[in-house]
RNA sequence: GCCGAAGUGGCGGAAUUGGUAGACGCGCUAGGUUCAGGGUCUAGUGGGCGCAAGUCCGUGCGAGUUCGAGUCUCGCCUUCGGCACCA
């Protein structure tokens, strides 16, 4: 009875045995040797929400099965995992449930590793970090004081982006079509504040630069990064201000069509508008629009349906290649933060300015004619964007637009009216942030000595834990004085400190550096250890990072090298970007969209009316077509989850979620367990063959499909990280291994050799995939050595050998026939066993053959 | 509008270099397990015609290259992402 039980695949008891010994064992530890290749593989770590989702489920697994797997192809695996742990929903959550940040963050953190724990990922947990404990970001103070003193930190009052559900300032980069991208139905306002910067545009030009010399990155997101960084080629071009000796910088890519000038146009914000004005008739009206302009939210303003707007402000300036007197007006479409903040507007090549001067009125100058030279700009419907000729344009008359760019640039230069130029669209980093729950920007400020960095020797700068959550929201930190009272370091007098805290995208930015070294405390990194491990070799997440964590790091990166701390300059060689996880939501027509346990058998548990199925999305709490990752754990294991996530599509693909996708692998599992449990006696009387030879035709068949799997699981682990196509290929072996088991073939010493091969096979090619169930079994098969210490199999180039091949026959490209032929027939042989074939004469009866096509050892078309 | 990816059975997906389209799994059908159900095993399963052997059609649509195209080229359609007044 007792034995009964045994027999029984169950998921719950075996993981957790397993998990157990491989953590006695401490078997996921690593340890820098350098005698041994390291391979760092790192996925994102997660913000400490409470519970695992299943899109991490799906990130750690996909990660998991390629840590073991260059474990066990001998490479010393660094895999760690800990805590994005600042950011505002602990505060959020604290004010809810009356409690502390600090509390609900540990005990989240507490929760979720249980649950990672249950998933039986081999994360090295010594090494375990949490980026809200002082230990960790105490260094990441230090690199901002060192980066202010290098300038790479500053503050300044500017124009930034509001979200009112953070009740904070936002970076560019974390506003997506005009909204906050935590609150995507939150539009974001502008607001002048005083505010830190991260001078990340120092190093565009050379983290754009370093796109071409990533192959291991994908495609989209270096894309994605590119179109962010934003570089174009251009010339500031200077524009004298009529009457006054001011001069207005414009910046332009199209130099070329400068003689057509006919207007200049500032954006609202520009501080010259202002000055430019004051005292004219025209002041009340310009300081209107800007006012009323500014007030709309930046999405609204910058959408391309909004009209365009200006106002005249009265004022002239000078074009300095014609020498005419032009209009300035301020318009709603110019971009303050692009380039100068004011462009010289070309009607007749521009389409903006094309609109700007029909609605004004304003004067139009064709100074490109295009190729049917029937551009007129009295009746001219649009502005004209194409290649041509150079007209009324003095002495660049008939050059090329584009040939003179370049010596319009020259000339401009030579005039002392310009110079040529390169123009970035991504701008600094904004880091401060009005939140408690964040690092703590080691600033004072002093009314006689200004900002004064705290200094080293004092840091951390520690977050104080003791002090009540606001019950509205808003941090409290400018509400203790316990933590802003302080004495200047300069001066010794009466100072207070900075109450924002860091953008947590800085706690993310060098996380993975602090993994090599999590217990170092002489510094940031410990330089022996962060050396040998730098960079990640193969880093996985999601897309949803393209162009903030993924670009904040490569910057942050470039800083800690410049620093001295790193030897590295991109920290993530190979990157993968897995897809989301979706499934179809379920909606009922009194009740609304419903959660899966509210559906059985299609009625609405509610009402019992039937349940509208709609779209396939990405599963969210708000569309509620979630699965909870416990659920399944419960009820078939970890192995089976593991199982599905790697097997219902590709990684870099969406994975469409599916129940009876679930049940699948969950059926496989048990049949692999059957495999080894009903045939122990069989598999336990004899060793793995070994390629001695002397087989029948069906053993040599399954020794040699052991071999083709061993193959094509390593290549698409290896070269594609194709995990569906490796498990499809085992299922294929399995089945294989079966049906020899069920056929009438004898059962001999010999043939238990070739089973027990493959099924020790089955059993270590699948061990990355499911390490729970491939333990029992190997034990169970009286093997001693724990899978992850076993090496990957090689297989033999011996086995792959056949004696005989299949060639397909076609004629005239359509199939007809298949032959067996000896392997070792030539092109001439197979060819004449293809003709003489009985199927390929009765197609050719009677029509001349014109060509025969031989492909070695694979196929024969007949061309009649 | 611009850039990119994708489009293959009832479904998820294979086909890595131009060479048997549909591996593997789900679902479905029939049968066995001497049958409550479930589980499990066996066989079948792209479509049309046919009793059958067969045969024709078939990878979003239309052309092209080729002995041969899911794969390459050109033109369109659809879907999904990203960017979008960037001067």
């Amino acid at each position: 009875m007792g034995e009964f039980r045994t027999m029984k695949y169950d998921p719950q008891i075996l993981e957790s045995k397993w998990q157990a010994f491989w953590e006695k064992e401490g078997l996921f530890k690593s340890t820098e040797d350098p005698s041994k290749e390291k391979y760092y593989l790192l996925e994102m770590f997660p913000y400490p929400s409470g519970r695992i989702h299943i899109g991490h489920v799906r990130n750690y697994t996909i990660g998991d099965v390629v840590a073991r797997y260059m474990r066990m192809r001998g490479k010393n695996v660094l895999h760690p995992m800990g805590w994005d742990a600042f950011g505002m929903p602990a505060e959020n959550a604290a004010i809810e449930n009356n409690t502390h940040p600090a509390k609900w963050t540990f005990d989240n953190i507490a929760a979720m590793k249980k649950q990672l724990k249950r998933m039986g990922f081999s994360y090295d947990w010594d090494r375990e970090l949490a980026t809200c404990d002082p230990a960790y970001y105490r260094w990441e103070q230090l690199v901002f004081l060192k980066m202010y003193e290098k300038g790479l930190a500053y503050k300044k009052k500017t124009h930034v982006n509001w979200c009112e559900s953070c009740q904070s300032v936002l970076a560019n980069e974390q506003v997506e079509d005009g909204c906050c991208w935590r609150h995507t139905d939150r539009e974001v306002t502008i607001k002048e504040m005083d505010s830190w910067f991260l001078k990340i545009t120092e190093y565009a030009d050379e983290i754009l630069d370093y796109c071409q010399r990533l192959p291991g990155w994908p495609e989209r997101v270096l894309t994605m990064q590119k179109n962010w960084i934003g570089k174009s080629y251009g010339a500031i071009i200077r524009f004298p201000m009529d009457g006054s000796d001011e001069v207005i910088d414009t910046f332009t890519t199209r130099q070329d069509t400068v003689f057509g000038a006919t207007f200049l146009c500032f954006a609202p914000e520009h501080p010259l508008v202002k000055e430019i004005v004051k005292g004219l008739p025209q002041e009340k009206k310009v300081t209107d629009f800007v006012e009323r302009t500014l007030k709309m939210d930046s999405y609204m303003r910058t959408a391309d349906f909004t009209a365009k707007e200006g106002v005249f402000s009265g004022r002239y300036c000078i074009n300095p290649v014609t020498e005419e007197k032009i209009p300035i007006f301020v318009a709603n479409f110019v971009l303050f933060e692009y380039g100068t903040g004011a462009i010289m507007a070309v009607p007749t090549h521009d389409q903006r300015d094309f609109e700007f001067a029909k609605k004004y009125g304003l004067k139009l100058r064709v100074v490109i004619q295009n190729p049917d030279g029937n551009l007129d700009e009295e009746t001219m419907a649009e502005a004209y964007v194409g290649e041509g000729t150079l007209v009324n344009s003095g002495p660049f008359n008939g050059q090329q637009n584009l040939a003179a760019l370049d010596n319009i640039a020259e000339y401009l230069e030579s005039k002392g009216m310009g110079h040529k130029t390169e123009n970035f669209r991504i701008r600094d980093w904004g880091i401060s942030r009005q939140r408690y729950w964040g690092a703590p920007i080691p600033v004072i400020y002093c009314d006689r000595c200004g900002t004064v960095p705290v200094p080293q020797d004092d840091l951390p700068v520690v977050l104080p834990l003791d002090l009540d959550m606001r019950p509205n929201g808003g941090s409290p930190l400018p509400f203790e004085p316990s933590f802003y009272k302080t004495t200047c370091p300069e001066c010794k007098g009466d100072a207070r400190r900075e109450t924002d805290t860091m953008d947590t995208f800085v706690e993310s930015s060098w996380y993975f550096d602090r993994y090599t070294c999590p217990d170092y405390h002489e510094g940031p990194l410990d330089p022996e250890r962060v050396d040998y491990w730098m960079p990640v070799d193969q880093y996985i997440g999601g897309i949803e990072h393209a162009i903030l964590h993924l670009l904040y790091s490569r910057f942050y990166t470039r800083v800690l090298k410049d620093f001295g701390y790193l030897k590295v300059r991109e920290p993530f060689t190979k990157l993968l970007t897995q897809g989301m996880v979706c499934k179809e939501t379920q909606e009922c027509e009194t009740h609304g969209l419903l959660y899966p346990y509210e559906v059985k058998e299609g009625l609405c548990v509610h009402c019992q009316t039937p349940v509208k199925t709609g779209n396939t999305v990405k599963m969210s709490k708000s569309k509620r077509n979630v699965v909870d990752p416990q659920d399944l754990i419960d009820q078939y294991g970890a192995d089976t989850l593991r199982m599905f996530c790697l097997f219902a599509s590709p990684p870099d693909r969406d994975l469409e979620w599916s129940d009876q996708g679930v049940e699948g692998s969950y059926r496989f599992v048990n049949r692999l367990w059957r495999l080894v449990v009903d045939h122990l006696e069989g598999l336990q009387a004899v060793g793995s063959y070994e390629g001695e030879g002397g087989l029948s035709e069906p053993l040599e068949a399954l020794h040699r499909k052991t071999h083709q799997t061993i193959k094509k699981v390593t290549s698409d682990i290896e070269n594609r990280f194709h995990f569906n196509t490796a498990i499809a290929a085992i299922m294929e072996l399995v089945n294989e291994i079966n049906q020899f088991l069920n056929s009438n073939e004898e059962k001999d010493q010999i043939a238990w050799s070739v089973i027990r091969e493959a099924v020790t096979s089955v059993v270590v090619l699948l061990f990355p995939v499911v390490p729970h169930i491939t333990e029992e079994l190997q034990s169970m098969l009286g093997l001693d050595q724990s899978l992850v210490e076993t090496p990957w199999p090689e297989h033999s180039e011996e086995a792959l050998k056949e004696q005989k091949r299949l060639v397909v026959l076609q004629v005239n490209g359509k199939l007809r026939s298949k032959i067996e032929v000896p392997a070792s027939y030539g092109k001439d042989e197979i060819e004449a066993e293809a003709l003489a074939d009985e199927r390929i004469q009765r197609f050719t009866e009677g029509k001349a053959i014109k060509k025969v096509i031989v492909v070695q050892k694979k196929l024969v078309n007949v061309v009649v």
